[in-house]
DNA sequence: TATCGTTGTAACTATAATGATTACATCGAG
DNA sequence: CTCGATGTAATCATTATAGTTACAACGATA
């Protein structure tokens, strides 16, 4: 099955790498922890910049938090990087007959479930802060 | 994003149609209601059979529940054929560098939040039975 | 037993998202 | 002006999905 892409999780260390590094955060200093390449770190750091998570200093380069490490919360960082145009993680078939009784009307009855349970799924991003995130990482690293 | 096929959609569509129908369904009825192809249904069946959840007769046709209506929850459902490996719906970057502190245990952190977060999303769906939904779906069509 | 409709699958195609990479224009401090 | 960094387009390989054709196997029944 499809799953969420892993540009999620490159958000979050990104984030944390950025507010627990002393120096400036280039593109090329976070892709070598990240492991990747340096335009992949550009492109996602770009979606939180847009989210207004970020900001970057172009031309002379690094990137800096925006908001407070307590003002971000996982949620944040989700829609910032995954979320597509209406927000629904859940697809459908479309255009199922209408001819039918069940057809008709099966994707309104089930889209409301499923929105609930995509609600309570973001109910608990919104519940972890990066400061709490960051504090966690703090504990099993001993210390940075 | 991508997000999750629209199988499950279809899954749930096929075992209301099943529920509700007096006649046998056959692949190519279930397919009419859904409007796609009878292989994509047969496809879907076959993951419903695997899971136990309908029974198929072979050569005769024909698809009818194995489990009563309010013995199915959505989260079956979504189980039977949405679910990957591991059954984690979020995908991480792997590989990360071990040498950066954040880069070696951003995931482990990370991972437990999204569990919780995955948890209650599955949570809610398993809250949902068949017969719910079917009894949802009878008031918006009158009757069948 | 032979037939006929149905299921179960394999094989193939088109489409789309992802992740990685190269290339290059643009920015901005020194 | 120069140099390093960002912003972004273009390309490629990989993978999942959705649809389609084709066909073997099944099983009731005539």
């Amino acid at each position: 099955m499809k799953k969420f892409s892993s540009r999620y999780s490159i958000a979050v260390h990104i984030l944390s790498l950025v507010a627990l590094s002393p120096t400036s955060c280039t593109s090329e200093f976070i892709a070598e922890s990240v492991n990747t390449n340096p335009v992949i770190i550009r492109r996602i750091i770009g979606m939180l910049k847009k989210a207004g998570l970020v900001h970057v200093r172009a031309g002379t380069g690094g990137t800096n938090l925006q908001k407070g490490l307590d003002e971000i919360t996982l949620l944040d960082v989700y829609r910032a990087v995954e979320v597509a145009d209406n927000g629904d993680i859940f697809n459908f078939h479309d255009e199922t007959n209408p001819k039918c009784p069940v057809g008709a009307n099966i994707e309104s009855v089930f889209r409301t479930k499923m929105l609930q349970a995509q609600s309570a799924m973001e109910h608990e991003l919104a519940q972890v802060t990066l400061k709490q995130l960051v504090s966690e990482l703090k504990e099993k690293t001993g210390s940075i």
